[in-house]
DNA sequence: TATTGTGAAAGGGTTCACAGCG
DNA sequence: CGCTGTGAACCCTTTCACAATA
């Protein structure tokens, strides 16, 4: 309902309160309680009541949150009421291993193309797909209505791919490659950067002793 | 030398910093500015000097800081200084794609042993290791020097993974798999969950129109 | 009575602006 | 003169504490 003004990580909390609340359901729970919920996640119930009071108020005072409700709620509030035609740059081991995941696909992801530069593996079977050449890519994201790109390519290759994505069409990309991406207002970018994760694991390893 | 009170993601932009280095080095650049750091990464001036700040004082006023010696700084403060020995947990996909990825081995993260529960998996060759039994994996941490687990097992076998990597000595992990684990004080633990990110891009398009 | 929803307070990170220095 | 290093100001996020209420 309300305010646009949320921060990056409390949407990131909204997933995880939607796995919780998959979960109380699976365990036949009617309602949970702030308590609950922050238990399971390692949160505060202050800042999970907080969080869902952002977009109306959905809990009963003195019971909690019918946790069948609130699940529909926060699916719609993150977009998932629907699906999602998602396209992967890159026919590498990567994007192999997205494509094949199940977790994409139960929350609405369906990755319907995979393009390549590759002129070896333009062409080739790949899983359920075919490797598609990038000049294609224009067309397929329009006629299949393709709205996210998940670049898996090597860091090279990444601002190009992303470019591309953006000129045909596409509205959000998911960059595994290990530089920024840049693109146009209006394509929302999101860096998943795996060496940084490490290094900072590395960090903070250091500081722990010596 | 001054203080471990810094923010996670200013940790991070260390990383991001170390990379544009590395660039302004191949590019033969002696000195860079904030300024030119700050225009690399899309970020201000004066948050690079203040991150930098933190742990010294690295620049000349008036002329900038020394790309060679920064670089090098900044991969001690890292703990990049050094190699770190890594182990997955998880032969699928996903690890296949870490395995063979170049860019941990280039920091000098080195994965050194593959673990997985399936018997069918056990014993098998696997790029340049071999699959090991989870079973083996308190002897081999310790005989291997192993400090860095990373789970890339499905969500139910994650925690057990964690523990397990917990109890053979392990003193960071990062986990794939997509559910927060918990680990005893002592280690660190990093989430990368992918389909949060998907939904977190989903939010934002979902808010552009209607 | 138990628990939500929320203003107000606290805490932390980022930006500003300028003094300090090569 | 140019650019760093940094205290202070600003802003955003989290936590607190309690009035509202099913």
């Amino acid at each position: 309902m309300s305010p646009p003004k949320i921060s990056d990580s409390a949407v990131r909390r909204l997933s995880h309160y939607l796995r919780f609340l998959d979960q109380f359901e699976m365990e036949g729970r009617f309602t949970v309680s702030s308590e609950d919920l922050a238990a399971a996640g390692g949160m505060t119930p202050a800042q999970i009541r907080k969080d869902l009071s952002h977009f109306g108020s959905f809990g009963k005072r003195g019971l909690g949150y019918p946790v069948a409700e609130l699940r529909a709620r926060l699916s719609a509030i993150l977009g998932l009421d629907r699906s999602w035609r998602v396209c992967l740059v890159g026919a590498g081991r990567l994007g192999a291993a997205l494509q094949q995941y199940d977790g994409f696909r139960r929350r609405g992801f369906e990755i319907v193309a995979v393009f390549d530069t590759d002129p070896k593996k333009v062409g080739r079977r790949w899983g359920p797909l075919t490797v598609e050449d990038v000049a294609a890519m224009d067309r397929a994201v329009a006629s299949r209505a393709i709205e996210i790109g998940i670049v898996t390519t090597p860091a090279g290759g990444a601002q190009e791919s992303a470019d591309r994505l953006a000129r045909a069409g596409v509205r959000a990309i998911l960059n595994f490659a290990p530089v920024a991406i840049e693109a146009p207002a209006g394509v929302t970018v999101r860096d998943v950067d795996l060496v940084v994760e490490l290094e900072s694991l590395s960090y903070a390893l250091t500081r722990d002793r010596g």
